[in-house]
DNA sequence: TATTTATCAATATATTAATATCGATATAAA
DNA sequence: TTTATATCGATATTAATATATTGATAAATA
């Protein structure tokens, strides 16, 4: 008798609305306003019934012969996705992954607010990277608590990334957007996401390898050049 | 009857794998020659069963009562990963992102060498980058077939993403690792991975507002400060 | 007005992945 | 030597995800 079922949506759907809400914000902008799922299916390379099942989880209904509503998809996908109210967000780990996190603009469109960066480095400290200050990581558990902060992003080396994760539970974070090559350790309750690049070109690599097998690229001929000037 | 059955392996196995490269490469350092699936299960969390169903996947064998040889392991992920030999890749968009990307030395340990960069900015073409050449955006399709490239790593805006794949494409690229936030199109034989952080941040996003609903962040108080001085 | 059609909604099936079970094996201990 | 035990390997079960099917609905057309 749960009246606020909370109804986990699966992770490959959380992650197809997004791709909706690009399409549809397109759409809209090209003046139409309403659309079906299978239009959205031809568009993505997805299964229409896929769509639709995904619209649905977040609470979005449609109207047979009609279509959807463009607007209130957006709309819709917004709102369930957590976009319309903004988290804000410590980056810790001012190198080039991170900078490269604090000039995401778009983000902001996203639910998060990146506040302000952190770093070990004196020489990046009391600096200004996009225009988001870089604080002295002493202070993060600290001012991670005074501001409420919800959302660390850890953008250190692998062997930093726990003494990190740790100030930011400390300092209260919810959840956790992990870029270092490792796995965090963190209490039951807290969000890790994990974007492991290394298990990302794992994938792709023997993907490679495989289709490679199958189909060997042709070897370098003497007429091509193994290496190219490059200047 | 096919004796060299493809046999596709999942890609959550896939990207697990690389996960037991890394701690089975420390317990190396630490003179632990056998391992069981219990302790990488332990490790990183995963069910023991599901670990040596990924090994099994990988072709690695174990023996009753022993484990599994800690380096024949290690061997057998980097031979069924195709990190073994090294494919050259260009990298396409100079900006944070991409830098941030020419530095990642670890790459080149799994099985991706990042030959040059590509841009169309005048300022950037001819300099270097983490030791890489920048190169005119014009140079791409031709370098990539005359060198055989088979990797492109796509690190520019949206809107220069495809035009971008399809010189790349027509190069002879037989891979994509596609940072744009964009889905590309590609023909049927060509492998695209793509690493969308807007889908990433949906997913993240909705469970922190789940969260967040069943159990509220407190409030600021008074006694906290809303905005700490950042600087 | 009746018919056709595009579409959503709900349900059912199939596919895939994760987990549990049980037997076999080889080491270590009794 | 015998027994107990940790572990793999194979198989079975369950759960999650994707796809297909069918029926209802409302607009367009005859």
């Amino acid at each position: 008798m749960n009246a606020e079922l909370p109804r986990a949506v699966s992770e490959p759907t959380l992650k197809r609305l997004p791709l909706y809400h690009r399409f549809l914000k397109e759409l809209l902008q090209r003046d139409r306003i309403s659309v079906s799922c299978t239009d959205i299916g031809e568009e993505l390379k997805l299964d229409p019934t896929q769509v639709r099942k995904d619209l649905e989880a977040a609470g979005i209904a449609g109207r047979p012969r009609i279509g959807y509503a463009t607007a209130a998809v957006v709309d819709g996908i917004e709102r369930f996705l957590g976009w319309k109210k903004v988290s804000e967000a410590f980056l810790v780990g001012a190198g080039s992954m991170g900078s490269a996190l604090l000039g995401y603009r778009k983000f902001e469109e996203c639910g998060l607010k990146i506040v302000a960066a952190f770093d070990s480095d004196p020489a990046k400290i009391g600096r200004k990277i996009h225009g988001k200050h870089v604080l002295a990581l002493e202070k993060l558990a600290d001012l991670t608590e005074r501001m409420h902060v919800l959302i660390g992003i850890i953008t250190v080396p692998a062997a930093e990334a726990q003494a990190v994760t740790d100030a930011l539970v400390a300092g209260g974070v919810r959840a956790i957007w992990n870029f270092a090559p490792v796995r965090l350790r963190v209490p039951e309750h807290i969000i890790v996401h994990n974007e492991d690049l290394y298990c990302s070109l794992a994938s792709l690599s023997q993907k490679l390898g495989q289709a490679l097998e199958a189909n060997p690229a042709e070897p370098v001929t003497a007429g091509r050049l193994r290496t190219a000037n490059l200047s």
